[in-house]
DNA sequence: TTAATCATGTAACACGTTACATGATTGC
DNA sequence: GCAATCATGTAACGTGTTACATGATTAA
């Protein structure tokens, strides 16, 4: 996956590793995180596959960069990947896997717990939407309007994410409160 | 966090792999999918760390079976993960690179693909959510009720989940269609 | 006789995380 | 003098996927 996010990257223009680690930071990091090191890690791959080429080049003042040419073979197999087929429905949360063990908790461990988690989706919020991107940013990155339409697509699903979740823990605490006044009502 | 979730179904109750992994089916699998290969290799790692015994049992008629049961150290390890303090809220999400990059591709072919993932959205939220579990069901597996109630909150989350979805994917046709529209009437 | 259920895995590979390593230049 | 920016990675480990392997019993 990460790959080919690489691979969608170098395709609007040649890069270095580092530019990619800083264009994920901006631009992916609502849906998808990359560490440093395996980006690197990956351009050896796609570089080994063929997919893109690289050049080295020498700068005064500042560190030798390695600079990223995606190859035809890099844009079939892009394209390849963008119309395969398959479900990419699939949720696979860490938070629910404890959601889903936390009855060995007290109640009052796990009003605690979500309040905690309306607290860090607040502030996960303010980080990402507070500021959401412009169209003219969108240009920035893409100069095609039409590209940057996708792009805005993933931050609204982004943000509609955060909403939802959101509505998720209030709907949790407000059933461990209901659950916590019955059972001091018995 | 696979490991975890296998530690959780032992501290039900002692069971085999086989157990688990449907288990797993049944009702993980609203926000985990876990191969049976994985689950038989994390058993073996749960066992090397001391977390779990396990004991043939012969049947006749049947193949033997391993019957793993949670330690003291295991259940140490449960309460440990469970209290620790993480941030779960990133999103890794495929299907959101996937968007990133579909400028690539033409507004019409985009239209059909949404509207496909609309159809396997509701395949998926039919297999899953047609009958969600009822309360006795979810007593079946958990004898508590209380603990119970963290299930129904992960079955909660899956349907939020599916419906943010469809309302996700919906917002993006719309979009699309009026492009379209605006580029034609040009 | 064919499919489903019961029951266990191994091997190889792909992908993601964590910790560590290096070192010059520029702005406060 | 210190932090940030520029720029590259390696090594080890942990987790997830795919393909393959075995074989008895039971119900339709």
């Amino acid at each position: 996956m990460l790959k080919h996010g690489i691979l969608g990257l170098l395709n609007y223009g040649s890069m270095t590793g580092y530019d990619i680690v800083h264009i994920f930071k901006k631009s992916l990091s609502y849906f998808w995180q990359a560490q440093t090191s395996q980006i690197y890690r990956e351009l050896q791959t796609i570089k080994k596959n063929g997919w893109a080429t690289d050049q080295t080049v020498v700068q005064d003042g500042k560190p030798d960069k390695k600079v990223f040419t995606i190859t035809e073979s890099g844009q079939n197999e892009l394209k390849r990947w963008l119309t395969e087929d398959r479900v990419e429905l699939e949720l696979r949360s860490p938070l629910m896997m404890k959601t889903f063990f936390r009855g060995e908790l007290s109640i009052d461990e796990n009003i605690e717990y979500f309040n905690r988690l309306v607290k860090e989706n607040e502030a996960f919020d303010y980080k990402m939407y507070a500021d959401p991107p412009e169209t003219e940013q969108y240009a920035a990155l893409i100069s095609d309007p039409l590209k940057a339409l996708y792009w805005k697509m993933t931050v609204e699903y982004g943000m509609m994410y955060s909403k939802m979740h959101r509505q998720w823990l209030e709907n949790c605490i407000r059933q461990l409160e209901e659950l916590k006044h019955e059972n001091s009502g018995d």
